[in-house]
DNA sequence: CGAAGTGTTGAAGGGTTTCAAGCATAGTGG
DNA sequence: CCACTATGCTTGAAACCCTTCAACACTTCG
């Protein structure tokens, strides 16, 4: 059974217009559970899913790989988030997920998931929805590959990760744990770990946030917000109850 | 209703593992049509959706903008697409959707879709089987914009065009009609329109496509293949007939 | 305490942008 | 049919952002 108060239940449950009973049949399906060490693979480009997975602990990403070793963060996966929806429609996964930091998996039988979308609506088109955000948060990020400076583009995703955190209570007003080395995330900016680490000068030199020992803080959190151009519409928070 | 024909009816019949007869009722639905001029817009960022929009003839773009201007096409929509499914689910477009060609578009009642998804399953999964494969070349543009040159980044979107144009019968074995200026392509590559320019030539060089009057010719099409390092998996085309 | 990983900084190099100019092409009106 | 215009294509030179390479400091952990 999923726990009650599992980041991913909690999640689901904070959808504004649904009422609670509603996702009892999704709390109630047989669960197994993995542990994972930093680097370590959940699934692999090419696999065929199985299960469907949830991150309960930790932060994981999904990955994709160049044949010369360079990699890209496609999506980082916090508590709460689904690592692999779309493996319940598609024949093979396309990407990996990978372990950031230690973290525990929750893993659903894949069959039984579908099959309780075929019985129920509202988790069906529940899980739809949360597919539907994931692809905006993509947009943006491509949005910031595409056309934002390395720093516009650090400065955006540290607001990002301001606002999913604090939906499920890992941020306070003054920051969050960021548990991720430089590298990790220029792996997920499409820059180099060298140049992450002279952005975050940057941002600490024009007093907005600064990095130490693994924790964030957010010294001008209207200004970061300001000089990223940052609007949290693509978060699609708006059906969402306040965390 | 959905002329038999169309290329949105025939992306879908194209599924192998679906028995035709499940798609008559979405081609039973009343639908509206809508012609447009290059640079015009269908959808605008912050929209409330109201219709679903099916692209017919002719090349358009879902695209985010920058305060700035610069913007970003986040997906290259071709005859067949659906422009915004998202839009299904969501309160709020997060993008627009731009025509680059002129062309045409059918609009479906976004309820009478929903409606449709409620009653006939078969449908519902096909929709959504859709947005996880815009999903999955999502994915794989955002890490050509993190992790390839300008070059491989070019010569991946050709290799990608050539087999999403093959699958609906427009393109050739020794190319196809690209009717995008070089800023349109910049524009979908995070790239500038000159540095377009002299990429074309750089692949003209190595003999592998040339780009000339609206034509791109696929002078090696092999080559280009191992040069960009594309693998066509994450197209899905798996569960596709052959066009 | 040693070892390995991560953070930090400098210098040099390269890929892409910017700016600017000239050229080709297509569409328009006289 | 031919200016005329607008748009897109092409090319060069300079500037800039980011990468690469290298060295060293710091932290963490066995």
């Amino acid at each position: 059974m999923i726990h009650a108060d599992a980041p991913f239940v909690a999640r689901l449950r904070s959808r504004a217009d649904l009422p609670e009973a509603q996702l009892d049949p999704l709390g109630a399906l047989p669960i197994g559970r993995v542990s994972l060490t930093p680097e370590c693979q959940l699934v692999s480009e090419g696999d065929r899913p199985r299960y469907l997975h949830v991150l309960e602990q930790g932060w994981a990403a999904k990955v994709k790989m160049l044949p010369d070793g360079r990699r890209h963060f496609a999506t980082l996966l916090l508590p709460g988030d689904i690592c692999d929806i779309d493996g319940l429609h598609l024949h093979a996964y396309d990407y990996g997920v990978v372990a950031l930091t230690r973290c525990t998996v929750s893993r659903l039988d894949r069959h039984a998931v579908l099959d309780l979308c075929d019985e129920n609506r509202i988790v069906a088109q529940l899980l739809t929805w949360l597919a539907f955000v994931e692809n905006a948060l993509l947009n943006q990020a491509a949005l910031s590959l595409a056309r934002r400076s390395a720093r516009d583009r650090l400065a955006h995703l540290l607001c990002e990760l301001m606002l999913r955190l604090t939906r499920i209570g890992f941020a306070r007003v003054d920051g969050y744990d960021l548990p991720l080395s430089q590298e990790k995330i220029a792996d997920a900016l499409g820059l180099t770990s060298v140049h992450i680490n002279r952005t975050f000068r940057q941002l600490r030199t024009e007093q907005l946030a600064s990095l130490s020992r693994q924790r964030l803080s957010l010294l001008d959190w209207d200004g970061l917000r300001r000089s990223a151009g940052f609007t949290p519409d693509y978060l699609h928070l708006d059906g969402m109850r306040a965390a």
